[in-house]
DNA sequence: CACCTTTGTGCTAACGTTAGCATTGCTGTG
DNA sequence: CACAGCAATGCTAACGTTAGCACAAAGGTG
């Protein structure tokens, strides 16, 4: 690799010159630095930011730690952190967990190694203590997700209100044998939407037994088709299902499709996030729609502002966007009753 | 941030010591290892791997050139690799490229900065001069694309033989009106497919002119939906439709969906990827799948083995995957026509 | 003409880590 | 007891870059 020094004995001047002619300093005549970046061009020289970093110029490089890239949501959001990051010379690196606190901490220790100059996190459900104690020194953005022993930073979406929402809308039409089949209770997400769900089904003054809930592993399509299968076993059925997480939901419209359930005749569906096939689906999936790109916006920016001004502004700071549900044909009264008020 | 002076002075030993306890050098005694390493637990040291690169050390980075990583083919890839590259120590750097030339280049000077251990790219379809003397620089894999300028590495899937036979497919289902929709010319992978798609027709006997063509941007799902709109105006309109493109196929099946067009009644469409979506889309999409997966791990195990060896054995290397028809409801004869020999 | 200022450049140290060489104190052997 | 050998540790330099300070030459001012 050629350095300053390289370039500097080739023109037979010091080190400190040819520095100097590349940062454009005042100091130095426009002959000389005319020359030297001349020469730095025509050898392909590329300064070192290692080096760089050693003399105290901070890294230019933003970390994104997310269970799974292949998740729409996930690969939304690095994608819009990528386009916004690069027009300020920062580069991202990508780390999944696969929702495993091993590896999330594996991780982080090697981004810590690397210096990264920011980290933006959707946690796993527990996170190591070193994980922790990692993410303290550095500066750091929770998103979706949000553990009380990370820092007080955090972009989420409104899982709660979302999850009543969409539940409230299949109670309107009359169903009260309703399924919630979404991530488990360990991660802040799972346990809300499932909260919503619940609130939803009492504000109703439908009893809590009314709501059958299937929780499992967020990103597991296949455990979508397993939870569906089991879920329509058995005569008491629901009539309509609400769902927590977008892999869980890819699982249950393949699983729908497949053994031919009819949506929404014998179930309605609601689902979560917005991916392309929703919209061809049966006859339209009806389902929640999260501001992910916004999200990702707003993350980007504000760590950007972050990185870029004194760490003194760090105090807490929280967004929470609002989720939209999204009609389309996949809901309908139960057993063709009125649309509402026939409880 | 905590160095191993930091330890040292706590300690009141040399940084030597320090650095040698913590590398688990022979020469130091098992019970200052110990003090070292409690201490450095208990500071919460993290190498700085900035520092040990300038002293010869190569960075673990590995870096991911894309277009667009919504894009499932690179969310694919870029987890695979990731998987991959995490047992070996190695982190992903992503940078998105949006097939802008510029882009590239700035993303690779940043690389280069950033002295990554090596680049995985798609490139674009005339990288710059710079990009070219930049990778020239690095060790370096092309992904899918391949362009003659860069390393003569390379994986990629047989696109010519991919579409040839999608649209020999449709030839013998006695389709003589066939269209292509797919990147341009000018990405070497938009070049194959439409090579192949002409290959098909001619194998066939049929006119050269047999075969309407629509090229454009491959990653603009609109341009899909406004592009088979065209495609199906006028009295000549094809009854069968090839993809080259995911995201153009993406497009596609809005649009056809939104119309309420009959497939395969009135169009026969054979679609490019294989997404969730797919199997449930209308009639469910035969479709060209490609073996993604297997391309990506091939990459991370080539550059793996490639940053762990000596750089001696950098041969020419290429690897084609080839792609298979899946099979599904989207393509029929014309007009009720017998499945073949009927020209 | 002595002095100050300006302009352009060089020298040196420092960042954190590591490898080579030097040093210290000890044990064992002749 | 002298000395070799060894175990454990310290000292120093080097990686590439940059900032502070020093320095030389030239021009301007009294």
């Amino acid at each position: 690799m050629i350095t300053t020094k390289d370039i500097a004995e080739r023109l037979g001047i010091s080190v400190s010159t040819v520095g100097r002619a590349l940062s454009d300093d005042a100091r130095i005549s426009e002959e000389t630095k005319f020359r030297v970046r001349q020469a730095a061009s025509e050898m392909g020289y590329v300064g070192n930011r290692a080096a760089r970093m050693m003399r105290g110029a901070s890294s230019n490089v933003v970390a994104l730690v997310i269970p799974d890239i292949r998740n729409s949501f996930y690969s939304t959001i690095a994608h819009e952190l990528s386009k916004n990051m690069e027009a300020e010379g920062f580069q991202l690196m990508l780390s999944e967990t696969d929702d495993d606190r091993m590896v999330e901490l594996r991780h982080l220790r090697e981004l810590s190694a690397n210096r990264v100059a920011g980290v933006i996190i959707v946690p796993t459900a527990r996170p190591h203590g070193d994980s922790v104690k990692l993410l303290r020194g550095l500066p750091h953005l929770q998103l979706l997700r949000r553990h009380p022993s990370l820092g007080s930073q955090w972009f989420g979406v409104d899982d709660h209100e979302s999850l009543r929402e969409a539940t409230a809308h299949l109670v309107t039409q009359g169903h009260t044998r309703i399924a919630y089949l979404g991530g488990p209770t360990e991660l802040p997400t799972g346990a809300e939407r499932l909260r919503g769900f619940h609130s939803a089904l009492s504000e109703a003054g439908l009893p809590d037994d009314a709501g059958r809930t299937e929780l499992g592993p967020p990103s597991s399509v296949e455990y979508g088709r397993e939870a569906v299968r089991r879920l329509l076993e058995g005569p008491d059925a629901p009539t309509a299902l609400v769902l927590g997480s977008i892999q869980l939901t890819l699982g249950v419209l393949e699983e729908l499709s497949e053994q031919g359930v009819q949506v929404p005749g014998e179930l309605s569906v609601v689902g979560f996030g917005d991916e392309p096939g929703f919209s061809w689906w049966g006859p339209g999936l009806t389902t929640i729609g999260l501001p992910i790109q916004e999200l990702a916006t707003g993350c980007a920016l504000w760590l950007m502002r972050r990185l870029k001004t004194k760490p003194e502004n760090d105090g807490p700071y929280t967004s929470v966007s609002p989720g939209s549900l999204v009609l389309r044909g996949s809901t309908a009264p139960p057993d063709g009753k009125a649309p509402s008020g026939s409880a």
